[in-house]
DNA sequence: TTGTCACATGTTATTCTATTGCAAACAATG
DNA sequence: CATTGTTTGCAATAGAATAACATGTGACAA
């Protein structure tokens, strides 16, 4: 089985908290192993972007880091996050401006991401079918793949199974908020 | 044969001028057939945009257009941006903030991009095995797709040709440069 | 300890990308 | 002509990212 998710629509039941610190953990670990200096502020932006399910914009991050840490600038938000994506650990949702956190920091990979437009959930695939079959088609074209940009626009499991116009109970919800 | 080239990597020498006032052509007669006003600033910053065979930002055209249009703006671009996305006659590359000619107009489509990192030129395809493998993988989450956004960096035939560290002729070329 | 070096952060300004809001001009229709 | 909807002009602002240079910090060797 080729296929793999590494990080998939999540239950509205799981343990978000759980979720985030585990993250948090795979990093400390493979940064330490790297000898790549997980530093406070990297730390903190990388929780903050755990700590929701879904893309995060730099200047969200930016605002919330500027109420713990005066003097934050666009600078300190662009190099953590410069960090991060470095070290695979975070994606960059390029139709979105924003930033999401990787699901399987263990190997350096490019994801494939399903972007849901009621919900902002995200659920991130690393395909093997996908990534060969657009090697190949590129190939035909006599054309050799550095990097791949996938992202997939729809409607996630979970709000499919919500009847199209209905009013959900809130629409501000995030990914995150149904996690609590 | 499903896979459909949009868009090929062109030869050195193909004819620029034809190039562009055929993808005019298509364009006029399009929106003549839908109703859609193709006016004096849309179809100027169209041709700007075909006028070159890579990707093209937003304030560059800008910049063009001020040269004769005294009172451009960004809204003046973004307008007929916008205008040219919703009828099908160019792309938004998101990884690059640029636009670029659609090489096949007559039917709405999301297409796949091939962008070459050394030259900045563009092919275009529009294949249904790329497209039907994706909602497959998605489909097997659960997901309902809306919309793809496919773009593969690398490098193009001819860009391969040149050994790679070989300071070529003229390394500001453009694809359109090339074309002339 | 002290010096040194690489790296990380602070600070200010600037560039690039895109949108909002409102007024004026214009085109199509009856 | 009058009406209506679309397009453009114009000024301001929002949003995303980088440049340039100064300052701080931590590891390591002298
Ligand atoms: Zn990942
Ligand atoms: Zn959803
Ligand atoms: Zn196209
Ligand atoms: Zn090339």
């Amino acid at each position: 089985m080729t296929d793999q998710i590494v990080t998939p629509f999540r239950s509205e039941s799981h343990n978000h908290k759980r979720c985030v610190t585990d993250a948090m953990a795979l990093a400390e670990e493979r940064c330490a192993r790297r000898g790549a200096r997980l530093t406070r502020i990297r730390r903190r932006v990388l929780e903050l972007i755990w700590s929701r399910h879904e893309p995060v914009k730099a200047y969200d991050l930016l605002d919330q880091l500027r109420e713990e840490h005066r003097g934050a600038a666009p600078p300190t938000i662009y190099r953590a996050l410069d960090f991060l994506l470095a070290e695979g650990l975070i994606h960059r949702i390029e139709s979105l401006n924003a930033y999401i956190g990787c699901g399987d920091p263990s190997h350096p990979h490019l994801g494939q991401f399903l972007i849901c437009e009621r919900c902002n959930a995200v659920a991130e695939m690393d395909d093997d079918d996908i990534r060969d079959l657009l090697a190949h088609k590129a190939a035909l074209q006599g054309f050799h793949v550095n990097w791949q940009t996938i992202e997939i626009n729809g409607v996630c499991p979970s709000c499919r199974a919500i009847p199209n116009g209905t009013v959900s109970g809130n629409e501000t919800d995030t990914p995150a908020d149904r996690c609590r």
